[in-house]
DNA sequence: GTTGGAACTTAGGAATCTGGAT
DNA sequence: ATCCAGATTCCTAAGTTCCAAC
């Protein structure tokens, strides 16, 4: 069953999802006390007299006021005193590898690491707890996906890296002449076993982090102000102020909140006399900073080419070095491999800490994952890690907490890696799986929106809106620790609207409320009369800032799925959805007759329709309306350059009459000619411009990089002999190099 | 069972690069 | 050769889910 998702079209072609930010201040200083309401859960229960609900108790008391900033402070500041509601009974977790199936892993040969040690020579152990290592192949399901035959070297042993090996890579390092070579064969992960034992590598081997660049004092001659009287600040507070001098030009320097947790977070970094002497942040004169580091952005961008050069090449070389490790006997290029820098924290939306300061990450903060046998990185002179351990559970190379939220950071893979791609790839096989029971799923939420039990109804109503508008599940937040945004499980009553008749339809639900990166989402769609009923029941005495799902959350949610299918979680409809209206738009917008770009064109509005499902949203691009200016532009030229190839075809008509030679037959032709060619470039133009509009403020990457399921798009190619890179640039290629490889022209999700 | 922390995916915007127009 | 717009890459915040400790 493709396209079995009918109600995603009223979706895919309503309204416009404008990011009104006047619609942010809605929202903005409410204060939310859901805790006074609780009465009015408590007047649900007994509506519905289920006996399991017990009570809410109440506990929050948020203790503001963090040590965030104390110096080195790696401890938490999550002191979260949740309100929700725990009700419920958890069922027991089962253990499982998510309905992949895939069978344990076996190493195989890679032939492509020649700038790190050639494993030839060096075994890696295998490794005899691993009862399954025996593969047997419990290959993915996709029929196609096999049909390459691979030589699966099931009997090849885990190697594990001896001493030689060591020794190559230390030279390997230095002097690194073969680190240049590109493997000239890509590893096919994907045709490789799987690890079924919880563990993610047996080898790991890394350079450690590229520190944030020391700070540089800005030249004497660069003044701060205070009260107008020049001031020398000490570095430290130099250097936070620098961060506030760059931002000057942004708006939120302007914004209460940042520039008062920019004032608080900097006046730590002050001397005591400073601090005695700067209490006013409106007296601070940054000018003087700001222009110094703008012209030092144009110097950079008026630089010669030899000095862009060397630059670049200065990039290449640190991303030689510290931009790949050795996982398992296969280079795999590295995603993030710098340390982020200091600087002042800018969330978005109205984020209650925007200012405050980011602190630097110092090695004794930093905790380094690597293989025990293998070579560990080393810290910069004159400091240590602060731990270096060994889990070969976990995927990253390298993580820190910050100061922030206090949460913690890693450094991990590029998407390209081994241990990503199967777990993209394990994320759409979910998906399909899915689609095997969704119909299933849909009749029974159905059946459950007649449930006695409140909990019940109210699962199942979320369970209809994440289905059918792919929202996101929507986990509870704590206050005042990020800006107020929700998904669906904490929905409040004042993010939507009922409508028992709105523009000729029945049962409208009007959503409005703010989503993921406070991004808008504002949407009407007609609903079922249960649905609307059910609603309505839960809105009942509440008021506007209570919680529209007061007895439920992604946990209870998470598990009930988990029972309904292997690996369901309530992300996967949003995967599932997408894929499957990417897959059903291809079939119903592709023309066989058209060309390569209308071809294109129909698959990126195929796209579109995803995104505006997922609600992908950007703002207009800069530039967006001279480049408009520009299209129409050429579009008016070319109308005027059709209108005169049309007078043309006129007069080589009336030529054509009097002179009745064939030369002048021959003129007309290609009069002619000209003014199809005119009409073909002016309406390829109209759509392009057409393209772009609709485009304005939809975004289509996010969609393309992590919910559509690669294989439709190379089926669709393969099927209608369209390039690959017309879909997909180089990164992308090699993100999804897996699905290149593997699927054929008939591959269906 | 709850809770908070850890791990990992998803996200939009800024910075940088690139290649075609001039 | 230079400029500019669009494409790509980088950056890191903000989500979801899992899991262990109580």
């Amino acid at each position: 069953m493709s396209g079995d998702n009918p109600h995603h079209d009223s979706q895919v072609d309503s309204g416009s999802r404008n990011n009104d930010h006047k619609h942010k201040e809605k929202y903005r200083d409410k204060e939310h006390k859901q805790k006074e309401h609780k009465k009015d859960k408590e007047r649900e229960k007994s509506k519905y007299g289920s006996s399991d609900h017990k009570d809410f108790s109440e506990k929050k008391h948020r203790e503001k006021e963090r040590l965030k900033h104390k110096e080195g402070s790696t401890d938490r500041h999550k002191d979260k005193h949740k309100d929700k509601r725990k009700e419920e009974n958890i069922k027991p977790k089962k253990e499982k590898e998510n309905g992949f199936a895939s069978p344990p892993r076996i190493k195989s040969e890679p032939n492509n690491d020649d700038f790190y040690p050639s494993p030839k020579s060096l075994k890696r152990e295998r490794d005899d707890d691993e009862p399954e290592v025996k593969p047997k192949k419990i290959k993915i399901q996709n029929d196609k996906v096999d049909k390459k035959g691979k030589k699966r070297k099931a009997d090849v042993e885990d190697v594990k890296p001896k001493k030689g090996q060591k020794n190559k890579k230390g030279e390997v390092a230095d002097g690194k002449k073969k680190a240049k070579k590109e493997p000239e064969e890509k590893w096919k992960w994907w045709e490789e076993e799987r690890y079924t034992d919880g563990s993610k590598w047996r080898f790991l081997e890394h350079k450690g982090p590229v520190m944030a660049a020391p700070y540089e004092p800005i030249p004497g001659n660069v003044r701060f102000f205070y009260d107008g009287k020049p001031m020398k600040l000490s570095q430290d507070a130099e250097e936070v102020a620098t961060f506030f001098a760059k931002m000057l030009e942004h708006e939120y320097t302007t914004k209460d909140i940042f520039r008062k947790n920019f004032f608080k977070d900097w006046r730590k970094e002050m001397t005591a006399e400073e601090k005695a002497k700067i209490t006013d942040l409106k007296k601070c004169d940054f000018t003087e900073l700001a222009e110094y580091f703008k012209a030092q952005s144009e110097a950079r961008k008026a630089m010669t080419k030899e000095e862009k050069l060397k630059i670049k090449e200065e990039n290449e070389r640190l991303l030689q070095e510290y931009g790949f490790c050795v996982m398992d006997n296969h280079k795999e290029r590295i995603a993030n491999f710098r340390i982020e820098p200091p600087g002042l924290f800018r969330g978005r939306g109205d984020h209650p800490k925007m200012g405050m300061l980011k602190r630097r990450i110092r090695p004794e903060d930093i905790i380094i994952n690597c293989s025990k046998d293998s070579k560990h990185p080393k810290p910069p002179p004159g400091t240590r890690w602060k731990e270096v351990r060994h889990d070969n559970k976990v995927t990253w190379l390298v993580s820190w907490t910050e100061n922030i939220q206090g949460s913690i950071k890693y450094i991990m893979l590029n998407p390209s890696s081994r241990i990503k791609g199967e777990k993209d790839w394990q994320k759409y096989e979910t998906a399909r799986n899915l689609k095997k029971c969704v119909e299933r799923l849909r009749s029974q939420y159905r059946e459950d929106w007649k449930s006695k039990e409140m909990k019940i109804r109210q699962r199942a109503v979320a369970l209809y809106f994440i289905d059918k508008l792919a929202l996101r599940a929507g986990n509870e937040k704590e206050e005042g620790e990020s800006a107020d945004t929700v998904g669906c499980c904490s929905l409040r009553v004042e993010h939507i609207n009922l409508y028992p008749e709105k523009d000729g339809q029945e049962f409208v639900v009007e959503f409005d409320f703010l989503g993921k990166d406070s991004i808008r989402y504002y949407n009407k769609v007609p609903v079922e009369k249960r649905v609307f009923k059910n609603l309505q029941l839960f809105m009942e005495n509440k008021q506007p800032e209570d919680d529209l799902f007061d007895r439920l959350n992604t946990s209870i949610l998470n598990k009930h799925l988990q029972e309904l299918m292997d690996g369901l979680t309530a992300k996967v409809f949003r995967t599932y959805n997408a894929s499957i209206t990417l897959q059903q738009q291809l079939k119903e917008l592709t023309n066989p007759d058209e060309n390569l770009p209308a071809k294109i064109l129909s698959y990126n509005r195929a796209n579109r329709a995803v995104a505006i499902l997922c609600n992908h949203q950007r703002a207009a691009p800069k530039t967006f309306e001279k480049s408009m200016q520009n299209l129409q532009a050429k579009i008016d030229a070319k109308k005027q350059q059709l209108s005169e190839a049309k007078r043309d075809v006129k007069s080589a008509k009336a030529d054509l009459k009097v002179r009745r030679d064939e030369k002048s037959k021959r003129a007309l032709e290609s009069k002619k000619k000209a003014v199809e060619r005119a009409e073909e470039q002016l309406m390829k133009l109209e759509v392009q411009a057409t393209d772009r509009e609709e485009n304005k403020q939809i975004a289509l990457g996010t969609s393309k990089l992590n919910y559509l399921d690669p294989r439709i798009s190379v089926a669709w190619c393969k099927k209608w002999g369209i390039p690959v890179e017309k879909i997909y640039n180089k990164t992308q290629r090699e993100k999804f190099a897996w699905a290149i490889d593997m699927a054929d022209e008939d591959f269906e999700f």
